[in-house]
DNA sequence: CGAATTTGACCTGCGC
DNA sequence: GCGCAGGTCAAATTCG
């Protein structure tokens, strides 16, 4: 009970809720007893106040490329490419009507058509990979036999994707596209049509017939966790979810006990996370996160739970797949060990599930002067960089949309770009792990369950599987 | 009084 | 089969 007033007070303190104190850049003390994950203190946040961004991965004349381009453009809605635009701009002054509006007006309608061609194409793109991801996932499922279900388990946590809800609705989805009909507004409402569409998809809507209960005969999801080390005085840390202690145990080798607690933000949540001291170092406490969010969780959860299941996701993908484990194992700690800010994660090949370390305590960054303000950005960024893999909408943390929406240099691309020029398996990885994890249906990440649909950049990737 | 926490009992898996 | 350890359950207790 204690616990739980605490993290209240300090949710109140470090998310900002007393509107007087946003965007004040004041700071807090810095003795934070209780970690807060999303924290929306930070600086950054205060250098931007519009969440809509509406038009975030709009190019502009600085050259920055957008983040989510591909050449399967699928140009059945007739969307103005750049070189059309650019052909329309430079008609001549005589083609125009000598009613039309002036070449100010005419000139923002350009623009404006600009930007929402724009981001109609970026839409397309994504679900055309989405489709043909769809198709490819489909035929692995056809070839690939079943695995024997597993003895014993705890159904609640393994939520699986239905295939062939899935398959209608992107079926639906192709027919939408490919549906022949002239006139923008025409395909303006049929492509919302289709991110509603893909949208209730990813978020796992009760409207969707996506997520069932586990049925035998069918793949378990297979069960990971994500552990988390970071330095809190706090008896636990705050990830934005409430908490229901259920037990607590003193395990071996351990003075400190185990506190095991249960998500109860919706009845049912599987989720689970057991909280411990470190042995070493008392200051340091370990999370272990396990399961699924079933229900939408408000968008300071996301972050955190986003970060896990993208940590889960590599995890996933690097225990399975048709490389060799322990291959599949390195280059997947490669991959994210030389993103820069991320924390150094570690596997766990003794603990009975497959277990992945975020180690908040000793992360070298030279950005955050404490592990607090680190961890609001590693967080983030690590989920954020795997988004594919986790089958989710992509959620952007405001921080990195701003970043985005601002048309600067992309981060992303520069993060990325480090990763592969560091790490030369990140390909294989990457490869390896979109592979693997196509080929096992995934479980009902309700992460993701994000109702703003603000922060849905990417739509309709919920065939690939991914799992926290 | 309802909800959350505590804590001992119970269950399960694993190694010997 | 037995013992140990981790994990969970549920009645008792505490708290607001």
């Amino acid at each position: 009970m204690e616990n739980h007033h605490q993290m209240q007070q300090h949710r109140h303190q470090f998310m900002n809720l007393d509107p007087t104190t946003v965007n004040t850049g004041q700071h807090h003390d810095p003795s934070v007893k209780e970690l807060d994950f999303f924290s929306s203190t930070s600086p950054s946040k205060n250098t931007h106040t519009d969440n809509s961004n509406t038009h975030s991965n709009i190019p502009k004349e600085n050259g920055s490329q957008p983040l989510f381009t591909d050449q399967f453009v699928n140009t059945t809605l007739n969307l103005m490419c750049p070189s059309q635009t650019d052909e329309l701009s430079r008609s001549t002054p005589t083609d125009q009507n000598p009613k039309s509006p002036p070449l100010n007006t005419l000139e923002k309608e350009f623009l404006r058509l600009q930007e929402e061609n724009y981001k109609l194409r970026t839409m397309l793109d994504q679900i055309t990979k989405n489709y043909h991801h769809l198709q490819f996932f489909i035929a692995m499922q056809k070839q690939r036999p079943y695995q024997k279900v597993e003895k014993n388990e705890n159904m609640s946590g393994r939520h699986l994707l239905d295939p062939q809800s899935c398959t209608k609705l992107d079926a639906k989805v192709a027919t939408s596209l490919s549906d022949d009909k002239s006139g923008q507004e025409a395909h303006h409402d049929r492509v919302e049509d289709v991110v509603e569409q893909l949208t209730l998809q990813s978020l796992g809507s009760s409207k969707c017939p996506k997520f069932e209960e586990y049925k035998p005969g069918e793949p378990p999801f297979r069960r990971t966790r994500v552990s988390v080390r970071a330095r809190s005085e706090a008896p636990v840390i705050c990830d934005g979810c409430q908490w229901r202690k259920y037990g607590q145990k003193i395990s071996k080798g351990n003075p400190c006990p185990r506190a095991y607690y249960r998500c109860t933000m919706a009845v049912g949540c599987p989720v689970r996370k057991q909280v411990q001291r470190c042995t070493e170092d008392m200051s340091v406490l370990i999370t272990t996160y396990e399961g699924n969010h079933n229900h939408p969780l408000p968008p300071s959860a996301t972050v955190m739970a986003n970060s896990t299941s993208a940590a889960a996701a590599m995890l996933l993908s690097s225990s399975s797949g048709s490389t060799t484990s322990n291959e599949s194992l390195n280059n997947s700690v490669g991959v994210l060990s030389s993103m820069p800010y991320i924390p150094m994660p570690t596997l766990s090949a003794s603990a009975p599930f497959p277990t992945i370390t975020l180690d908040m305590t000793t992360n070298p960054t030279q950005l955050h002067r404490d592990t607090s303000s680190a961890l609001t950005s590693s967080l983030p960024l690590l989920a954020t960089t795997f988004p594919q893999l986790l089958g989710h909408p992509i959620f952007f943390p405001h921080k990195i949309q701003h970043s985005l929406g601002q048309r600067q240099p992309s981060f992303m691309t520069d993060v990325m770009t480090a990763a592969v020029a560091s790490n030369p398996n990140f390909t294989v990885a990457l490869a390896a792990a979109i592979s693997s994890i196509i080929g096992a249906p995934r479980g009902n990440d309700g992460n993701n369950n994000n109702s703003n649909s603000e922060n849905v950049l990417a739509l309709g990737t919920s065939m690939l599987p991914g799992s926290t």
